[in-house]
This record gives C-alpha cells, structure tokens and sequence, in this order.
DNA sequence: GACCAGGATTGCT
DNA sequence: AGCAATCATGGT
C-alpha cells in the first residue's frame, strides 16, 4: 500500500539521504531519491521516497501490508520529524554566531534512529572510534547477529545479543570491554530490568539519570539517546569531541573551548540546542566523496 | 611513530 | 572530587 503526505518546508531529504548512506547498514539509493526503513515493532520494511524539493517537500510512503497502517505512519512521522516544522527552529539563531551555519544547512531536519536498542548498541560500538572503523565493527556485529528483510538490515535483538559468548565479539574486533557493555545492556532489557519504551516517556534528566546507571553508558551515550533515539529537542553533548571542535573552527581559536565557555554561549540557543549541536556537527562533516 | 577518534570505567591520590 | 591509565584499531 502507498500514499503521498506533505511536509512543511524547508525539508532537504537529499541531505538526509547523503548522511543516511554514511552509514552502510542503511538501505539508501540516493538516484532513486530513497530510503527503506526496518519498523522493528513488526519486523516490517517501509520504503519513503522524496518526490518532491527542499521548498515542497513531498513523499511517497510504501508498506509492505496494509495491517497498522496509522502506526506506522506515525512512526514514520516520528523518525523523520516530519512534524517539527524547521524554520521556526532556524529563525531562532537569526542573531547569534550559528546563523550563518544554519542558513548552509537550511532544511536539515533532526533524523532518528530506527530503534531504541540498537541505537544504544551502535552507541556503544562507537564510543572512541573513528567513524570509518565504527562502521565496520557495527556492520560485522549486526550481519552475523541481526538479520536481512527485503534488503534492510535489522539489528539482532536483546534475546540474541544476551547470549553471545564475548570471545565471538572478540573475533570481530570489539575490545573486551565493549563486548562486555553490549551484552550487559542486552541482559538488562531482557530481566526486564531496563525498559526502554518505558523510559522514553520521562524527562530528560531522568532518562539521563537511569541510562547512566547503566555499565557501558555514559553522559555521551545517553545524551546521543536522547538526541537521536528520542527526539528530544533541547541537548547538548559538552564533552563531544565534534561538537568543541566544531566550535573551536567556528571561533576560530587555537585550543578547544572549556565547559564554561560552551554553557555562556549556548544559554542563548536554548530550547533549541540539540539543533544547534545537529548544525555544529554537520559543519565540520567533510565533502562526501563523490558517488 | 605519535596522537586523536562524535567515551567509559577503574584505580589511584 | 579529580586525574591517569586502559581499552582496539584506523586515519592523519
């Protein structure tokens, strides 16, 4: 079944293709304008296609089957933040020093993850690595253990990643300790300890606080949970590498900012500053090589 | 060969 | 409370 829904503009889902391919887990075709998408609650792949511009923005909506059809629109809705319009968002930076960086990122939308256990996994994967080996060590974690549905990857589920032997992770290059960090969350969320949809309806600082708890997760992971698992509108990840760097560049300094520093300028980009911190990294993202 | 990656934990002052 | 060592490997 299909249909065609419209977003308010601005909405550049050519960006969102761009930075979706990054990643090589992700079922992009960047000449056909789309994406295809794993619904995790039925083990069902939606494909969304861009038929539209940056200035109208249009799409058309494939499922699989017509069962739950509003669910997973919304879910659609939901990842793709379909509705937060953005130039709200935009004009909000009209006056401060990240104006000119969001005029060159206009239309990039916030784009979360497609699930709340794998998006602390590859959290995890990524901690302290560089983007190139991340993905390779998430792409071997996720094609031995998840599986492959029409073409879209599913991350393994907490079931399976409990009861990996760590010298299997080992073998694929995770350190001992990330090992240890995936499978532990895993055997939280399957005792029931740890309920992630649970957790999603409370606040910030709460989410933060219990996710923290946790043995492999710290201040960044559950920020980058908060930021791109749920959606929430208003963090900012101090302690990121990219983000000081980015600001180091944008102030043109010869060492990185300190807390204080960060915290006095981004009083200003509040409630916004999971935005501002989107825009910061995207403004030291190196030119994709070319296709 | 050093040093850093979109960090977190552990053990030591 | 705050610091340094540790972890695996690839990129620069």
């Amino acid at each position: 079944m299909e249909e065609v829904v419209f977003v308010t503009p601005p909405y550049d889902f050519d960006r969102v293709l761009e930075r979706l391919s990054m990643d090589p887990l992700n079922a992009v075709n960047r000449e056909a304008r789309a994406v295809k998408i794993p619904f995790y609650e039925l083990g069902e792949v939606i494909e969304v296609k861009a038929i539209g511009t940056t200035k109208k923005p249009e799409f058309q909506i494939t499922y699989e089957t017509d069962q739950d059809i509003e669910k997973k629109k919304s879910y659609i809705y939901d990842t793709f933040q379909w509705h937060t319009p953005l130039d709200p968002v935009s004009q909000h930076f009209n006056n401060t020093v990240l104006k000119e960086i969001f005029e060159e990122h206009k239309g990039t939308p916030l784009v979360l993850e497609f699930d709340y256990f794998a998006t602390l996994i590859k959290s995890i994967i990524h901690q302290q690595l560089n983007l190139s080996f991340a993905h390779t060590l998430t792409e071997r974690f996720v094609q031995k253990y998840g599986e492959q549905k029409n073409g879209v990857w599913f991350y393994p589920r907490p079931e399976i990643v409990a009861e990996i032997p760590i010298e299997e992770l080992r073998e694929l290059q995770f350190s001992q300790r990330k090992g240890e960090y995936a499978i532990g969350l895993a055997k939280e969320i399957v005792s029931g300890e740890l309920d992630l949809v649970a957790l999603s309806k409370e606040a910030d600082e709460d989410v933060m606080k219990r996710l923290v708890k946790i043995r492999g997760i710290g201040p960044w992971t559950a920020e980058s949970f908060l930021m791109f698992g749920l959606g929430r509108p208003n963090l900012f990840p101090k302690a990121d590498m990219g983000i000081q760097n980015a600001l180091k560049i944008l102030h043109n300094m010869d060492r990185k900012p300190t807390k204080e520093e960060m915290s006095e300028w981004a009083t200003e980009w509040e409630p916004y500053l999971s935005y501002a911190s989107l825009y910061l990294w995207r403004s030291i993202e190196k030119q994709e090589v070319k296709k």
